[in-house]
DNA sequence: ATGCAAAATTCTGAATGCAGGATTATGATA
DNA sequence: TATCATAATCCTGCATTCAGAATTTTGCAT
């Protein structure tokens, strides 16, 4: 659920100590409303009231409406002017533009994640999926998603590049909602793993254009599996 | 200057009459505080002082607490929890990569944009084109620079792709900073302008692949325009 | 004079207050 | 009973206020 942190990775390489994460109100605010959104627990298309989600969060307007403004700009939200916010409903043609940059934006990001990736890039990776295969074996769905979702997460940022980690994260991010309610037949589902598989596979060979390619094949059946949800 | 609205474009086709258009503050500042960025009022690197900001612009801090949220997930500005906001200091790989990403999405947006494009669409981007000629003429940079930006929002809208014109206006105000202050011999300047031209010329013969080259052409040039400036 | 510690000040983060527009409810008339 | 106008309520947008953290200043000791 990281694919975006809301300040951008700008770390000093040169000081050895840990920066502090001291989480702001708003920003946990900005997550916790994202995954609402995510998990279906605001509608879509449904209004969202300030006052009476800020009660039960337990939180005043204030940080509210500041993730408010910046869910907008992710396009998670539309706010209408003197009348609020709404979850903002995605058509079909909208997913189909979203999988289609996203799919532009993968087959970039093949070659150069192929490029970069180091022993422990690749152990690491391989450990997550291994663990999501678990949950997938107990059928646990939203600890499979989420898992499903950091592996593409860190795929992307093991480009190195930080613009492409950006707009990669904020159309994931659109992306979640429909994904997480997308049809999950027993088929798709293992179609999905095998896609995971060769995908590594290709990371492991260091194939950028066999991880470019199966990183496109696997959203072309994302579009399958997610289609009639809409 | 319109690359990126904040409220997404979902325009009702149903509806024949306009949406009126209020403008909230925050909307405002959002916009203005960008510019300030670009145009380099507010220096790089330098700390955003909520107070004596607002004060100068004659508003209170909520609305542009609100605002600098906006621009720390657009990544213009860094948000530092308990010590404010920075202006975002881009490195040289920052930008290669912004530039390398941009490509990606003009070469995707080529064939698009020939596709879809209409007489009426190239007659408006010709008479831009040529109003930006005029200004080239008296050496009018900041209005050219607008009208430049104009014209590549504009195609990348002729896609007809909204997330591709979320994620490329969002890449592309982070370059507007770079960009802006760029070398400008001459030599570049003119150089620019015939890339323009041949950009029009692709578009006139709808041909999707020549656009694209050329868009990527420009980009290229951009960076031997930009890179001496970061 | 310099370095350190404590106090004072300043600034951010968040809550509350207030004004104006939007929505809903009420009631009168056809 | 349906429709429209008016009034009451609610909600958003923005300003102000308050609390706590960060920074600067001051004073003391070396």
């Amino acid at each position: 659920m990281d694919s975006k942190s809301n300040t951008p990775a700008t770390r000093e390489a040169s000081s050895e100590a840990v920066r502090i994460e001291r989480p702001t109100l708003h920003n946990v605010v900005i997550t916790r409303v994202r995954d609402m959104i995510i998990e279906g627990k605001l509608p879509v298309g449904g209004r969202i009231h300030e006052g009476q989600l800020g009660q039960q969060l337990g939180i005043s307007r204030t940080p509210l409406r500041e993730a408010l403004k910046v869910l907008a700009s992710e396009g998670l939200v539309e706010l209408i002017p003197g009348r609020g916010a709404i979850v903002r409903k995605l058509s079909q043609k909208d997913v189909q533009d979203m999988l289609s940059v996203l799919s532009h934006l993968e087959s970039m990001a093949g070659p150069l994640i192929c490029q970069n990736v180091t022993a422990e890039d690749l152990q690491k990776i391989r450990q997550i999926h291994d663990e999501m295969l678990e949950f997938y074996e107990v059928r646990d769905r939203l600890r499979y998603f989420k898992l499903n979702q950091q592996i593409h997460s860190l795929l992307i940022a093991l480009t190195g590049n930080e613009s492409l980690r950006l707009v990669h994260g904020i159309l994931l991010t659109r992306m979640k909602r429909i994904r997480y309610i997308g049809d999950r037949t027993e088929q798709s589902w293992l179609d999905a793993i095998h896609d995971h598989e060769e995908m590594l596979h290709a990371l492991e060979a260091r194939d950028g254009a066999r991880l470019s390619a199966a990183l496109a094949h696997h959203l072309e059946e994302t579009w399958e599996r997610v289609k009639s949800a809409i």
